[in-house]
DNA sequence: GCAAATTTGTTCGTATGTATT
DNA sequence: CAATACATACGAACAAATTTG
């Protein structure tokens, strides 16, 4: 008796899910059904549902119903590569060779370019004054035709008088940021450090992500810092990746190629 | 108008939190005041709370209050070390001292050591036939005494009969695990890949953990495979980490030392 | 194209349980 | 034991999105 209903309801209907009862796709009872299944008030199967949701296994689609996710293979971004040859995941670069290689179809908006002042996280980690101008570069990342991430990266102002004027326009670094960093100002980049957060949508962040405003799905903030030999940051990037369909894989030393993309989203009880 | 109340209260309190308006520790007005303050009802403000709590920024505390949340410093696990050189961040070895540089209190429980049949995901990265022994090793462990994660460790049961007869043992591996294996069985550590996603807690993490177990404070789930020169594995840790008080740090390629530990816990607007 | 029916999203009110002071 | 405050659960109404006729 100890747990509460909306507990128990929403554990019979993981089962369900798992055991593939509910097959993926597949439509869940209307919450008036189960309200009447279950015996229970219909606030009371909204709160199993939201614990559903936070796990993945379902989605609402309001107007039509709670459905059962597609076993839309989740996103893997390696954090690591290997230190000196290509460009890390997860990163402008690397991202649509990254995704090609998973067979999915991968497409990134053009960016949009903007100055704006350095404040609070952007000019700390930047290593700049607040208030000091910094170029914007935002990116909305699709696979497969859903929403999968939005990127903005920051630069000092003074790359762009420097030489590097590319920043500023509208359009795709073909060869990777890096890269032209590189080849504009002599900028080799040598090392990066990421920091994983997980908090809340916005409600920007939940419009283009497809998903609920109320915060049942997360997002990883994760905030890359990329530095050259003398150890000045170059940029600062921070790219939204909401939680039910993104997972990060950090390979340290010598590890043997993954045997195949992960497939199982048992929830191992581990207490 | 069109964005709901429960997120305009929200917002309106989160403003109030980050200008110290709200200070650190102080109690929130309780959910009857709020409603009167906002002329909303009791649910509506709950579901503002809500909001907060996924944020980090308030904690509820039954038969009290809702108070914000003393700015405990995040604590962060750095992912990848120097490879070759000490052990890994997040893992048991390195565990403590890590957290003593931080100048804060570690404090690791006795490991409650089973044995239990793999099955799914276990047998799956251990690479042995599903049903097979395994040794687990459960710890709860503790920061200046508040709850920080769970951590269980899965071995081959024939790493006992070996003669790693220590891995049965109620006993922490004070050298470390890795050093353990390889004093005891040859079997050299050489790499690991972690694999991190985010779900909603269990009743039982939740409990330990002192959150809400109805899925507003999710928690990062981190599966740690360790291999030896062969490529094999040698173990799968999973570690439960609430994701209000933790973060991940990945390094990569030559990075410079931080400069301090991050204070701001600043939301970007991003989009 | 429009109206009705269906389904989820938001908001209200109320009552009772549980934890803490 | 009583008072306070959050947690759970019930019921109801309307809004917004979608599908169907």
């Amino acid at each position: 008796m100890t747990e509460p209903m909306y507990m128990r309801i929403s554990e019979d209907l993981r089962r369900q899910i798992e055991t593939k009862e509910l097959r993926p796709g597949e439509q869940l009872p209307t919450e008036l059904e189960l309200r009447q299944q279950y015996d229970a008030s219909r606030n009371t199967i909204r709160d199993a549902i939201k614990l559903l949701i936070g796990n993945g296994l379902v989605e609402t689609r309001p107007g039509q119903g709670t459905y059962v996710v597609e076993k839309m293979d989740p996103f893997v971004t390696t954090l690591s590569a290997d230190p000196g040859t290509g460009a890390p995941g997860g990163d402008g670069g690397a991202y649509l060779s990254e995704v090609s290689e998973q067979n999915r179809e991968a497409f990134s908006s053009p960016p949009q370019v903007g100055i704006q002042k350095a404040v609070g996280l952007i000019s700390a980690r930047l290593r700049i004054p607040e208030g000091t101008n910094v170029i914007s570069r935002h990116q909305q990342r699709f696979i497969d035709g859903t929403p999968w991430s939005m990127q903005t990266s920051f630069f000092p102002m003074d790359f762009v008088t420097r030489g590097a004027a590319r920043l500023i326009g509208a359009d795709d670094i073909q060869e990777g940021m890096a890269q032209y960093l590189a080849d504009a100002l002599g900028l080799k980049q040598v090392g990066y450090r990421d920091w994983i957060t997980v908090r809340v949508p916005n409600s920007a962040e939940a419009d283009f992500l497809k998903i609920p405003m109320d915060g049942r799905v997360p997002v990883f903030e994760l905030l890359r810092v990329a530095f050259d030999e003398s150890g000045t940051p170059l940029r600062v990037t921070v790219t939204i990746f909401p939680t039910d369909r993104n997972q990060f894989i950090v390979n340290v030393g010598d590890v043997p190629p993954p045997l195949s993309l992960p497939k199982e989203d048992d929830q191992e009880r581990t207490g």
